[in-house]
DNA sequence: AAATAAATTTTACGCGCGGCAACTTTTGAC
DNA sequence: GTCAAAAGTTGCCGCGCGTAAAATTTATTT
C-alpha cells in the first residue's frame, strides 16, 4: 500500500502481471477467481497502491453494491442502535451502506427515496414512518428496488417485514403487571406514528380480557416524534386529573414512559415497587436510557440482533438472486425486570 | 416530470432544444446559464422525466458536490442532532451529504476516511473520536479533502476548528453553583475520549481558585462511551465511598450525570434544590434527554445551531474557492436551570 | 449601427471500468 | 500422457457525462 499510486485498472494490470478482466472479476467478488489468482492480486495490492474507482465502477454494473439504509427518526438512539447493527452486516457482507433518516418527516422519506433510486442502489433496508408515510410512494419504491421492511409493518409490501412481536410484547407485559400487582391501564398516543402502537393497544384490551379485567386506555393528545414531551405534558395531565384508574400504567413504548415518569416526579408520585411507591410504571422496547432512568424502566427488550440479522440475511438472499415469497418475521421481546415496576 | 423517460444526456437535449455541454453547465449550476435558457431547460424538466446520471457525473468532474459528515457516535443524540442539522444544510446548499459514525472506535474512523476518500468529496465536515483518533491519519486526510472539525478540536488541522468555549461553559456554571449553593465537586471521567473533557477540568480549576474556592476532582475509571453507565458505577462508588467533600457535584458532560443521577436514586440520595434534597447534580451540554431526568438536569447548552451553521459556512466558502487562514470558532454556552441543581 | 463582450453550439475527445466474443493457457481427474 | 472443463487473455465497444477549442449566435455597449 506505501508504494506507487496506480491510476487505473489498466496500469494495475501491468504491474501484477494479471488481464484487466480478471481483476475486475476479482474486485467484483474475489472467491471467483483461482486461488492462486487471488494471491498473485493480493500481493500486488500490498505492493502498490490502487482502488477501482468506485464511480466507474458503478456505472456500468447493472447491480451496484450499494445498499440503503432508511429509518423514520435517527435522533431515537434506538434507531441509532439497529442503524449501526444493519451497517456492520453490510459492510461484513461487502457492501457499501449509506444511512439516512426520515427525521419524522413524509417529505424527507420521499426525498430519500428519489436519492436512493439514483445511486442504484442493490437492495434497501426500510424502516418506514409508518403512519406518516406516503404509502404509494413506498408501494412504488418497493416495487422497484429489492426493499426489506422492518420495525414499521406496512402490509404486504416489499421483499419481507422483519419486525418484533407486538402482541406477545404486551401479553408478557400484562401478565407480569397482574400478577405482581394491579392490572396496568394503558398509556398511548392518540394518533402514533408508529402502526406498532395500534397492535400494542388491541393486544392490550386482548390481554386484559383474556385475565378477566376491564381495558383502561389513556390517549395522549400530540403529534409527531418528541414522545418524551408528550409523555411528559399528557402523562401530567392525566396524573393530575386522576384519569387512571389503577396504580400500574403500562406505556405504549420507552419513551412515552420517559417522560411520563418526568410527569411523575413534577407531581411528587414516587414511582416503583417498593413500599413507599404510589405507582408502577412500565414500557415496552428497551431504550437505551431506560437502564437509566429514576427509577430504572421495567420494559419489554425488543431483538434487534434478531431484526438485524433477519433483515440483511433476506435482502442479501433476495440480491443474490434467490427467489421466494413475501414472508413476515416477528420477533419476540424479553422481559426486562427493573425497578419502575 | 410525468413524461417520457428519457435516458441519457443526450437525448435530454434532442427533445429541450438545448446543447449538451450548456445542459452539462446548468445541472452543475443552473446560475451559470442565461436566464431564458435556464427557463427552457425548467420547462422541459416539468415535461421530461430526466435526472442526470450521478455516477457518470463525478466520474470526470474535479469537484464532486459530495459531502462528508462524519461522528463519533451516532447512538448519541446529541451527535444525531448536529448531524441532521449538517445534512439539512448540506442538502439547502446543494449538496449531497452522507452520515459515518466511528461508533467509538478508531478503526471504523480510518475505515470512514478511506470510504469517503473512494466518493472524492468536494468537503468534509468532521468530529473525530478525539483522543483515540490516529491522528496522523486524521492529520493526512485534511490535507488530501477540505475538512472542517468540529467538537473535539484537534490543534490546527483542518481549514478550521468550530466548538464550544468549554473554559466559558465550567465558569458559567461554577459560578451559579457558587451563587447558589456549596461549591461544587467535579466529576469526570479519568480517561476522557473526547478533548474539551480536558478543558473542562481546567476552567473548573481555575474557575474555583478565582472565587477562593479549593478545587475536588472525582476521577471516574473506565473507557468507552458508555458514558451513563460509567456515570452510574462510578459515581456510585464515589457516593458510597464518600469521596465528595461539598453537596454539590458538576459532572464533565450531561451523560455523565444522567448515570450519576441514577447512582443517586439507588443510594436514595434526594437530588435537587428543594429544602429536603441532599446533594445538587449539574451537568454540561444539554443532551436531548436531560429535559426528562428526575429531577431534570440543569445544564449548560451548547449551541449546536450556530456550530453547525458555521461549521458549513467555512467549508462551503473554501469549496468555492475562498482562502483563508486556519481558524478557531468557539461559541457560547447557555445556562439552562432545572431542577437538579 | 457597428463594435465588443458574453453566452451558446458544434465538434471531438477522454474518463475508468463492465461486458462480450474468440482464443489460449492452466488445471485436475482419469 | 490425454482431454475436457475451468480460468485467464486479448481486443474491442459501450456507458453517460466532463471538458476543451473553435465557430456561431445573442446581448450589451458606445
Amino acid at each position: 500500500m506505501t508504494g506507487k499510486k496506480i491510476r487505473n485498472m489498466d496500469e494495475f494490470a501491468s504491474v501484477s502481471g494479471i488481464s484487466r478482466p480478471t481483476l475486475s472479476k476479482y474486485f467484483h467478488d474475489p472467491a471467483s477467481v483461482r486461488a492462486s489468482t487471488r494471491a498473485k492480486v493480493e500481493k500486488a495490492l500490498e505492493t502498490y497502491d490502487y482502488t477501482p474507482n468506485i464511480f466507474a465502477m458503478n456505472q456500468n454494473r447493472k447491480l451496484t453494491k450499494n445498499v440503503g439504509i432508511v429509518v423514520p427518526y435517527l435522533a431515537d438512539p434506538f434507531f441509532a442502535e439497529i442503524a449501526r447493527n444493519l451497517e456492520q452486516r453490510c459492510i461484513a457482507a461487502g457492501y457499501r451502506p449509506s444511512l439516512h433518516s426520515s427525521h419524522g418527516q413524509p417529505a424527507l422519506e420521499n426525498d430519500i427515496f428519489d436519492s436512493l433510486r439514483s445511486i442504484k442502489p442493490a437492495g434497501v433496508l426500510l424502516a418506514p414512518l409508518g403512519r406518516a408515510s406516503d404509502r404509494r410512494a413506498v408501494e412504488k419504491f418497493c416495487e422497484q428496488i429489492p426493499t426489506v421492511l422492518f420495525d414499521s409493518h406496512l402490509q404486504g409490501m416489499g421483499l419481507a417485514f422483519v419486525g418484533s412481536d407486538n402482541p406477545q410484547f404486551v401479553r408478557l407485559m400484562v401478565d407480569y403487571l397482574c400478577r405482581t400487582g394491579e392490572p396496568p391501564c394503558f398509556f398511548e398516543m392518540k394518533h402514533p406514528s408508529n402502526p406498532n402502537a395500534n397492535k400494542r393497544r388491541q393486544s392490550y384490551i386482548q390481554s386484559m380480557e383474556e385475565l378477566g379485567h376491564t381495558p383502561h386506555i389513556f390517549q395522549a393528545e400530540g403529534e409527531g416524534w418528541d414522545f418524551e414531551e408528550i409523555g411528559r405534558r399528557e402523562g401530567g395531565r392525566a396524573l393530575a386529573s386522576g384519569a387512571f384508574s389503577t396504580n400500574t400504567i403500562l406505556c405504549s413504548n420507552d419513551r412515552l414512559a420517559i417522560g411520563f415518569l418526568t410527569a411523575c416526579y413534577e407531581q411528587n408520585i414516587r414511582v416503583g415497587i417498593g413500599e413507599d411507591c404510589q405507582i408502577r410504571v412500565a414500557g415496552q422496547d428497551d431504550h437505551p436510557f431506560s437502564r437509566f432512568t429514576c427509577p430504572p424502566l421495567t420494559t419489554v427488550a425488543q431483538d434487534y440482533e434478531s431484526i438485524s440479522r433477519r433483515s440483511v440475511e433476506i435482502l442479501f438472499r433476495a440480491i443474490e438472486g434467490e427467489v421466494h415469497a413475501h414472508e413476515d418475521t416477528f420477533f419476540e421481546g424479553r422481559l426486562v425486570m427493573r425497578s419502575s415496576a
